[in-house]
DNA sequence: CGTTTTTGACCCGCGC
DNA sequence: GCGCGGGTCAAAAACG
């Protein structure tokens, strides 16, 4: 049996992304963001071609990115600043291991309070994206969408390659969107002590692979939140930095948010240990429905629109396996019972809920915004731990 | 009971 | 054509 069989099994329900492919063999190139339109500049900071696709909580977090112009003038310790930095895929080196608590300034600067001394840390998202080639890089300068960073720079390092590689046939040639990050152990984890990033889709495992030249298997998720939806994602920790999580998205899910989560039963496993997946009193998860959606911080609700957009800019077009009908996540107001919902987080204490009371929610009264919410949803805190040792010992 | 996880087997693409 | 490696299937087990 394979040793690392239990470091990927419980990586499910992550982080919704950006992408790059797996299939290039050298590492792509850092693309520079595509100049969006104003209207755009508040909700694709990465341009993200897949944001059709993307998981809220990775919107918010390209909301965060974009809102702010990730700035690094410090880093160091408690106050440097928040710094997705996006790696080279395979070249993640000397990041965190845990994600950095990201602290938002009313003047768009992201801080990170994390102890995490790497400048570059945090989100590292590579974005893949049609090219005839299959590395597309560019460069931006753009405040807005560069997070360049060098030194004490911020750095947000997009990546994006084809989705058609050359040479690879149907199954190799799918589009895929890669996200890396910060898989810290022992952290929402359940008896393997592996970190549970969770995301609103649901997503159930149908394989796992030990990966030739890497110490860790390679998990296969498809996303279970309606029928034959495609969707599918690859979860597995990054060969340069076992600490990054690599999530490569595959197709894209041909449905509206979950109303539901389905599982309630076997899904419970990984939900459960994520303590921001808290329980409605007929034990479903929080984090379910479109509702739900849009209880993540206005940030990413508000994102996830206008991410829609940006993504006709990008070339799906170009593989018959891309021409499924981009997904347009339907965005509704906040429910009436919107807050109601938060104060349920809350009360299990659920640092989202600090997160969106804290501004994240739209009140532009509000100077900080407490970005460890969004740690503490991925199941990346440290707080998750207890819960998740407690399954471990239930186990 | 419904759903997910686990895991060995099978399928497929690719390089030789 | 063959072997390798990656991706998927599906049955059994686990879970609430």
């Amino acid at each position: 049996m394979d040793n690392f069989q239990g470091d990927l099994t419980d990586v499910v329900r992550g982080i919704g992304g950006h992408m790059l492919s797996p299939e290039v063999s050298s590492p792509p190139s850092i693309l520079p963001l595509p100049q969006p339109s104003p209207s755009d500049l508040h909700i694709n900071p990465f341009g993200d071609p897949f944001v059709s696709m993307t998981d809220p909580l990775l919107q918010e977090l390209n909301a965060v990115t974009k809102s702010s112009h990730f700035s690094t003038a410090r880093n160091n310790s408690n106050n440097g600043f928040l710094v997705p930095k996006v790696l080279e895929h395979d070249q993640i080196k000397s990041q965190c291991s845990i994600f950095p608590r990201i602290r938002i300034s009313h003047s768009n600067i992201i801080h990170e309070s994390s102890p995490c001394n790497s400048p570059g840390m945090s989100a590292h998202v590579m974005a893949a994206a049609a090219s005839p080639r299959g590395i597309i890089n560019v460069n931006t300068n753009s405040p807005r969408n560069c997070l360049l960073v060098d030194g004490n720079t911020f750095s947000s390092q997009i990546q994006i390659s084809s989705p058609r590689n050359i040479g690879l046939k149907r199954r190799k040639s799918q589009a895929k969107k890669v996200v890396c990050i910060p898989a810290p152990a022992a952290m929402n984890s359940r008896s393997s002590g592996e970190v549970v990033p969770s995301d609103l889709w649901a997503w159930r495992k149908y394989g796992q692979k030990p990966i030739k030249g890497s110490p860790f298997p390679r998990g296969y998720y498809r996303c279970s939140s309606s029928k034959g939806c495609s969707a599918r994602k690859q979860v597995e920790r990054s060969r340069a930095d076992p600490s990054m999580l690599v999530i490569t998205y595959t197709s894209e899910h041909n449905h509206p948010w979950p109303i539901q989560r389905n599982a309630l039963a076997g899904s419970t496993r990984s939900c459960s240990s994520n303590p921001n997946f808290s329980k409605s009193s007929t034990g479903t998860a929080s984090f379910d429905g479109p509702q739900n959606n849009t209880h993540l911080p206005s940030s990413a609700s508000a994102v996830k629109n206008e991410q829609t957009e940006d993504m006709e800019l990008e070339n799906f077009e170009d593989d018959d396996d891309n021409k499924i009908a981009p997904y347009r996540p339907e965005l509704h107001d906040q429910p009436d019972d919107f807050f109601a919902d938060l104060e349920e987080l809350e009360i299990e204490g659920d640092s989202l809920s600090m997160l969106l009371s804290q501004g994240c929610a739209g009140d532009p009264n509000n100077e900080t915004i407490a970005f460890d919410g969004i740690t503490d949803f991925f199941g990346w805190s440290e707080g998750n731990n207890n819960k998740d040792d407690q399954e471990s010992k239930s186990l």
